[in-house]
DNA sequence: CTGTTAGCGCATTCAG
DNA sequence: CTGAATGCGCTAACAG
């Protein structure tokens, strides 16, 4: 059994166990000679840390809590990369939550990580709704947002959909596209209508009134909500171009819209969000809204230690990324 | 500060820590009013159990491990939720880990999860060293390989990829494809030589020599290695067929095929791997080999927490699944 | 049904 | 530089 604690190592290395704590956790403070002795004894007994014990003597646990709405979701693949850099760099766990956009599987995460006694929790909200989430943050838990500006005190780190939005239908506007379709998920998800404001302050930008954006709402954000707003687009009339609020909507249109003998970009200009690593590699290489999804996770971790090591001195930061046009054939 | 103990709960709500701690894990032993005094005491309190004092007490936490090569892969992520909903269905947390395909991850991860004195660890492994998973195991730690078949001792829960190599040639030799193409990543990596070796086997079956099925073998199991691929086919000469090693490779080579100009399945017929959720998707769908990869996480899971529960009464299983062929039209 | 109490394994005092 | 002692918060066993 994996039951040798640290005073079994302690005897079979003739020492008391503060000295083999001090070899796990100040090492310069041991001769070198004992230590070598002791880290034998470790090898020998196949000793492995109780992290339980450490963190209830400690009071925390090194870890943070990321908590993601999908983690199928390219996109917040590519955050947790970018946490789990820094955290590892910072000698910090990782553990992280899915909640599937559902408030209850969110707050059930919540208790389990502050059960766990992270030092801080990374989140993206599943709505608006951040109840729970300020709750945490109440009882003294570091908390930043991810990819959700928050109105309130708490710090958050976001890339602006708005400016998102209106880049893409900028770009449709300028290749000469009068009749423009937004396909989108529910407005109630904030990206969904956040690009929406964009996309109209384009739209206004330009000259156009709001109708000339015909606008789609699909229950669900991939490839066969993406389809299923194609259908009806067919069956309605082509616009000269479609802004898709993600990239899995928009290669669902794609291929609705190729199978039904529609070029793209020859008929209709397309044009996604997220720029997904699927988004170049189809057979019509969709153009795209990029976001610095590495660097937010990065960020983010960054702060939320910060915030750790420093919890007086430290302000409440609220920082938005820009996202960036990314042009390929779907809408050149 | 979220400070407030199983201790001061009992002052507060009159009752002995005991007491509390009854209304936490055995409801049922507590008077219904006294129950509902301290309830109440645990909500005005904003109190919170501090996991790592249970787990201390417990010997072991109820959470199991799961390892992966990549989270960012959808195999792995269907694989995950299985794991997930079986966990949860059984109270057990979910401690997802990425080893990224590196040994020192693997390793690093491994010895996060033994300090946390999880129940049970769920690893594909990076490579075929077990060795640290064995050291796991030796240590008492209930241990079942995912998407491995091991040949030792361990429990395991794979997929044929014999089998699938030999569906996926066998369709195409089917289709009259004379000379084909096999797509694949590193030998190193198991899934791939047993995917070769099954399209080996077809080829046998039906009569003809191995020297029929081209190697191609990439560094990156990715879209980028598909392209590379693609073009050296393109520069050589064409096959009739091509199989690759997973979907992500066959979308590359989609690509670079449709972009030469050459009509898939037209000219060269084409199937992939693994039925990601994009094969579907693209202007051409993809054929493909499906994988039953949620069942996978889920019946592994079951086995990890029974093999927990009784240790002693339960034999060590081999479970393999079988792939099932999906044609689509780029194989039509 | 409720109260009391003894550690779980470790890290950190404070002496030596 | 090393050793002994204390308690982190909780649960289970037992006593009342």
């Amino acid at each position: 059994m994996g039951t040798a604690g640290i005073k079994e190592v302690a005897r079979f290395a003739g020492v008391s166990p503060g000295t083999v704590s001090n070899v796990l956790n100040h090492p310069e403070r041991v001769a070198a000679a004992t230590r070598a002795r002791v880290e034998e004894a470790i090898r020998d007994l196949g000793f492995v840390r109780n992290g339980s014990a450490a963190t209830l003597r400690a009071g925390q646990n090194r870890a943070v809590g990321l908590v993601v709405l999908d983690v199928g979701n390219p996109f917040f693949v590519e955050v947790a990369r970018g946490v789990e850099d820094v955290a590892s760099d910072r000698d910090h766990a990782v553990i992280l939550c899915n909640s599937g956009e559902s408030f209850e599987k969110e707050a059930r995460n919540l208790r389990v990580l502050a059960e766990q006694r992270v030092r801080g929790v990374l989140i993206t909200p599943a709505g608006e709704n951040l109840a729970s989430v300020e709750a945490l943050h109440d009882r003294g838990v570091a908390v930043v947002l991810v990819d959700h500006s928050s109105p309130g005190d708490l710090c958050s780190v976001s890339v602006d959909d708005v400016a998102g939005g209106d880049l893409a239908v900028t770009h449709l506007l300028s290749r000469g596209a009068e009749r423009l379709a937004y396909v989108s998920g529910p407005m109630a998800i904030r990206q969904c209508s956040e690009r929406r404001k964009g996309a109209r302050r384009a739209l206004r930008t330009a000259g156009l009134p709001v109708r000339a954006l015909e606008e789609l709402i699909v229950p669900e954000m991939n490839a066969n909500g993406g389809r299923l707003a194609a259908e009806k687009l067919l069956a309605d009339g082509l616009p000269d171009a479609i802004f898709c609020a993600n990239d899995l909507l928009a290669l669902g249109v794609l291929r609705a819209l190729s199978q039904a003998g529609v070029s793209v970009p020859g008929d209709v200009a397309l044009i996604g969000y997220d720029d997904i690593e699927f988004s170049a590699a189809g057979a019509v290489p969709l153009s795209s809204i990029r976001q610095p999804t590495y660097r937010l996770g990065k960020i983010a971790t960054e702060l939320l230690l910060d915030v750790c090591d420093d919890p007086a001195g430290h302000a409440h930061q609220q920082i938005m990324f820009q996202p960036e046009l990314v042009v390929r054939e779907s809408s050149r």
